[in-house]
DNA sequence: CCGGTAAACCTAAAGGCTTTCGGTTTTGGC
DNA sequence: GCCAAAACCGAAAGCCTTTAGGTTTACCGG
């Protein structure tokens, strides 16, 4: 037994089967993994730090496809609608593990960073401290919210009896594939309009 | 043993303790609710239908306290602000249930009436059906983010090393005790402004 | 009044999960 | 060549969810 030849295991591998998993059930368990991997559960704690270690790696695997660099361009508000964009296209890669994200704090350096970013962006940009994190937290909002909104459509809400909420499954059936886009592009362009319309207000005393 | 002469448990003795056990540590477990109530943990399922049925009093218990009558309210956009705010205000008494709730779908007849009520209003309004559901879920968004956002203020970013996200730590200093109020305020009105002008750019077709 | 059924609780147990700890083998640096 | 560290195994503690069967009490029809 002892130590194998080649290792069986390291944080890649974890997180990419972990992820399989969250894809796959919308939940994983440390079992779930080793038996995946081939291994006794209790090894998988030699990578990693716990059950909420794999959250973290989950969080930074997954936003590490946001493209920063959108938050270099120029001017403030087209870099937040890239960012914005980038983002939900992030998280829509991997619907079911958005509710497993929100559950824990932000901790991953890499994820603090892109905010750090965002908030130089908007301080230079002219908006007063205190409107910095708000005007975030809403952004996040729409991008996280169309996300999960773009892969689980009918999962939010499950009608037993159509015939006691007509119109509200009526409303959900009329909503087509291209939907979620169009939905959020228009959350989008209204937070940015609300956005603008905040800043020129405080720039204007 | 056998059968008390007077019951132990039922569903709202059964309900106001998970409540109160998510208040106060965020999660609740079946064990954890007979301890409180002296009881064994198997009695709890002769009243319940499992951890999930649990949750769904929860989610009757905490979406109750909205006022309802909020929808009969004309125009059609005082109503939705209205319901925002009483939707907004029964999370925000009992925040930490919130990722409890949005993890699962939603089935209690109660909170889906709800929403065939706002579908109603929207549609008598003059929304197109395929605008009704995005129209919705987007409030939905402002309203659950803002309340999470109200009681779990530093707990989104638990940030480690302030040295190395100097001006996100500054922001978030920045942000003061009301500030949570306001921007729900500021972004309910972004939201309604947007949903206005979308309404009457379909109106002049 | 009395017998039976249903309700309400208990005891017990299966099976899963997270996490820790000590044991064993291999690797790699000195 | 030796020894510490790395990597995995085996096992166990302590939680959780859920089910099943046993026991007592309440209630209802006759």
């Amino acid at each position: 037994m002892g130590r194998p030849r080649t290792p069986l295991l390291d944080r890649e591998r974890i997180t990419t089967t972990a992820l399989e998993l969250v894809d796959a059930q919308g939940d994983f368990s440390v079992p779930q993994i080793a038996r995946r991997l081939g291994v006794q559960t209790g090894s998988v704690y030699h990578h990693v730090d716990g059950r909420d270690g794999i959250v973290e790696l989950l969080r930074e695997r997954v936003t590490e496809r946001i493209d920063v660099s959108a938050l270099e361009l120029r001017p403030w508000d087209e870099a937040l609608a890239a960012w914005a964009r980038s983002y939900r296209a992030a998280f829509a890669a991997h619907p079911r593990a958005i509710p497993l994200l929100m559950t824990s704090p932000v901790r991953a350096p890499r994820v603090l960073e892109q905010y750090e970013r965002a908030v130089t962006l908007l301080l230079d940009a002219g908006f007063p401290l205190a409107d910095v994190m708000p005007v975030l937290v809403a952004l996040e909002n729409v991008v996280l919210g169309s996300a999960l909104d773009l892969a689980a459509p009918e999962a939010m809400w499950e009608i037993a009896d159509e015939t006691a909420t007509p119109r509200l499954t009526e409303a959900l059936d009329a909503v087509g594939d291209h939907r979620a886009d169009a939905a959020f592009e228009l959350a989008l362009e209204g937070f940015l309009d609300h956005a603008r319309r905040r800043r020129e207000t405080h720039a204007a005393l």
